[in-house]
DNA sequence: TGATAAACGAGACGGTACGTCGTGTCTTTGT
DNA sequence: ACAAAGACACGACGTACCGTCTCGTTTATCA
């Protein structure tokens, strides 16, 4: 294997690493992400850029890892549980209650910048795309397909119905008017799509 | 004098202008969409820099307009009316067919690369994301609506429906499977989001 | 042929150029040669790195040029002829008269560096050294050996002497004490120089 | 405490030294001195670059003890004397006989290229160039000198003669046609050397 | 002889410069 | 006269070394 040694990652600086991450986000909401260079992120973080490219391959996957850190950090400071979906017996009031939380979440700027950057890269770059995929849509998909499967359970959604599909009814919307920006994103908008898409998964 | 006089628009070479199209559309589906650069399209098209910075603003401009003309060309090619909604009467196999279609399109490698590279450039860059959706995905939305309101005039979907939100529920998640390559895109699949979300909205 | 095709040299700035060269002279002079970088030319010169990659291989190469250029700007300041060797008639006087005009030049602040810079070059890098050697001593060391010629003619110097080796005696241990610093560089060792050298320094 | 306390020498490893000094002199003849780095150097000898940092304060001094240890290698390896001069009592002899070993010397590969790259560093970093003149030239030099004065006791040298001047004549031009490459390096070279300067150009 | 302190190998770090590529502007040239 | 060609100032790329700074791991004197 002719590709360079894997650099030792016991020996890793915490402290450039968080400086890198604070950094990256930082240029992100400032001045966006096209305009975001490593360069950019080493000066700011006062770092050499080798330390960048030694433990990232790429901007995008700095500023992945970047987000999962605030995402954790964020998470670990609002309560114990990441994300949890309620399940209060009232299908139709628990995913207005998700969808609600999902459109404040859209629409704070501390996560909008970043996260709409490694959307759009992810689209590109099937790598990243996956990598978000996975580590920040997949998790919360995983719990909301649950609560889909309990409520199949309890005879609230038809029991032939895919769970994975049905979920994108409520969740893809949402995404797209966020990325697209074709609508306002609001709270309406969101029950609203909860009271027509719920219908055609219920029982008839 | 306040800024660059205009160039005059009516001496424009009609043979530079598509074989830059032709130039940009073939680069990004070669060697994708970032690696691809205004000095390869203007020299694989045989231009002077110049003439592609005098027409276009940016990269992402050219593209955009290569691609409606690519659009154009299609839609000219396969028949008179460029994009049409059916209407048999029946509303689901109607839907059916429209989001058979717009698999097949989004499937066809021609079309990938471009579409994919400007929605991209689009969630950055807000106003080539308004001009996309406008001149590309509005045209056909508005078609859509159209059917959904006269499918409300004839009882098969309540009158209480904004058809544009009930759009979405067909629309975003076969565009987002697309995007994000959350899963395979084929008929069946699409038919099934037909099922899905017609009875969410249909009467009750 | 796979090289990168060579620019177009009659489109050169001649601006670009010169402050090129008051930039490279310049930064040798204050900085000296090791820590002259091409970056720092081309900031001191307002000029992009390219337009020194454009036209020159290497530090080195723009060094020797700007100093090529220097010394012929020196000569047609000077007068009419760029370097002239003295034929008074007297071989001992006019010897000593080039060797402290070259005592003098090697002691010239503006030279010392530049001159300095490049003879170090020279020693490792074949083809700066061959041009150096070629294009800043040769047409002096050519001139010298002609009035040697001449003066084996009038029969002050030895028909049977090499004019090129006999030359050596006289300018090389000038060039090794101002190089190597083994020495002091004055009139007084010149002249004593062109004593030993042009008489021996056996007993007669 | 005004600086880093020194390091023991005591403990330092006759083993990390030799074989930094063999890496050194193997990267300089093989890749030359300009692309051999301390890291090179550290990687090839097996050693952490603060083992070099340690004990030399540059990639110069490095090579110029490398140099100076093979040298006393060579010389302990060839005969008792380190570097003699013969006196015959014919002092011309004695003189080819001196300068052709150098001519030797100076066609040895293995040492061609380190004292080339040494000389070269020499000319442009003063501390070098004071110590490889006083510890690699000066001790022949003296001896050479001490013959010179040998041959004026015994009248074969001008009495109002300088030593030291006298020898420039012999040597520099040698050194001069080594480093700038300006002629072969020959025998016949070293004895016209001889030739003209021991009895001058002059007709006798 | 075992403690302890130093030199050691390894290599991550903050930096600087490298040489290349692409940007968007401006100028020259050939037709 | 236009447009191809491309030189220009600029800025970022990703790489290579610099010299400094920990890390554990040998060594190798002294307690």
């Amino acid at each position: 294997m002719p590709d360079k040694t894997a650099p030792d990652a016991s020996r890793r600086s915490t402290r450039s690493r968080s400086a890198i991450y604070a950094a990256a986000l930082a240029l992100v909401a400032e001045i966006g992400y096209p305009r975001t260079t490593i360069e950019g992120i080493a000066a700011r973080a006062g770092v050499g850029k080798q330390t960048i490219y030694r433990w990232w391959p790429s901007k995008a996957d700095v500023l992945l890892e970047a987000f999962l850190d605030l995402s954790a950090q964020a998470a670990g400071q609002a309560g114990q549980a990441p994300y949890e979906i309620p399940d209060t017996g009232d299908l139709a009031a628990d995913l207005r209650a998700v969808l609600r939380a999902a459109v404040d979440r859209l629409l704070d700027p501390a996560f909008e910048a970043p996260a709409r950057a490694l959307a759009a890269e992810g689209l590109l770059n099937e790598q990243v795309g996956r990598e978000f995929v996975a580590r920040l849509l997949e998790p919360r998909l995983r719990l909301c397909a649950r609560r889909l499967r309990a409520a199949q359970d309890s005879g609230a959604v038809r029991a032939d119905v895919d769970p994975r599909i049905a979920l994108e009814l409520f969740v893809s919307p949402l995404a797209q008017r966020w990325l697209q920006r074709t609508g306002p994103l609001t709270h309406a908008y969101a029950d609203t799509l909860v009271g027509y898409a719920l219908y055609g998964i219920a029982p008839r």
